[in-house]
DNA sequence: TTGACATATTCCTATATGGGAATATATTTA
DNA sequence: TAAATATATTCCCATATAGGAATATGTCAA
C-alpha cells in the first residue's frame, strides 16, 4: 500500500508546511480570495488552488463564490481532532518543575526495583 | 517535487494512523520492546520496526539496547510543535456559547456592511 | 461579442511511500 | 558451534504526491 492520500484526514492534510501557512493566513477568521493568498504567501496561483482544494476536501476550509472570486474561510473546528490527540501529551512539557521531580522519583523507583529480581525482561502482563 | 518524507518533521511522521497508535502504546511513559508492540497492535514485526524507525528519526521515540531487545520509549516533548501550532485554534471550539454569540454578531455586522457600499471585493489592504 | 481577470484543472515527472515476503544481523542459550 | 529468539533491512510494487507549465472554465466589463 502506498502512503495515505493527503485528503485522507486532517492529519495528512496539515502535514504539508505550505498548507499550514495557508491555514495561518485564514486564521483570523476572515474570508480570503485565492489571489489574496497568492500575494501574501508568494506562491503560484495553481499551487494555492491545489492546496486549498486539499483543505476543502477534508473540511478545514469552505468556499463561497462571490462574483468572479472564490472566498475561502477557515473551518477551524475540523482541526480539533489534532488538538484532542496531541493534548494527551501536554503534561509532558507543562509544569516543568513537577515534571523533573516526577522523573527523578521514577528513576529512584526503578533503581529499587532493578536491584530486586533481575533482568529477565519479564512479560509486562498479558 | 514529491511529497515531503515522513521523516521530514513531526507533522509528517504523525500523519500515519498506525504511527499514532504506536505512540499511543508508548503514551504511558514506560519502555516497550518491539515484540510487545507487535502483540498489542497486531501488526507485523517489520511494519512495527519501520514505523518506529520513522518516529526515531524525527526524535519522537528513543531506543536503548537491553539484551537482545531494543527498548523504545516515547519522547513526548517532540510533539510539542504540533500542540503549539494547533493550540492557536483552540478558541474556535472552546467556550461554545461565547462562540455562537460572536458568530451571530459577526453575521449581523456583515449584513450591515454589505447593505452599504456594494460588492467591489475591495483590496483588503496591501 | 470580445477581452480582461480570477480560479481550477490537466499533464508531466521525480520521489517517497507502506506493506508483505524474504533475508540479514545481533544476541542468548543449549 | 548451532539453534532459537528479537529486531532490522532489503526488495518489490501500486499509488500518490508537489510543483511548474499550459490550458480550461467562469465571470465581469466595454
Amino acid at each position: 500500500m502506498a502512503r495515505a492520500a493527503t485528503t485522507a484526514d486532517v492529519f495528512n492534510a496539515i502535514a504539508e508546511p505550505r498548507r499550514r501557512e495557508l491555514i495561518g493566513v485564514l486564521a483570523d477568521g476572515k474570508e480570503y480570495a485565492v489571489g489574496e493568498v497568492v500575494v501574501r504567501l508568494r506562491m503560484s496561483q495553481p499551487a494555492v488552488s491545489k492546496h486549498l482544494g486539499v483543505l476543502r476536501k477534508v473540511g478545514v476550509v469552505s468556499v463561497i463564490k462571490r462574483g468572479q472570486h472564490r472566498m475561502y474561510r477557515l473551518n477551524a473546528a475540523e482541526l480539533k481532532p489534532v488538538h484532542d490527540w496531541v493534548k494527551m501529551f501536554e503534561r509532558y512539557w507543562t509544569h516543568q518543575l513537577r515534571q523533573i521531580k516526577e522523573r527523578a522519583e521514577r528513576k529512584a523507583l526503578e533503581r529499587i526495583i532493578s536491584s530486586d529480581s533481575g533482568t529477565k525482561s519479564g512479560n509486562r502482563e498479558e
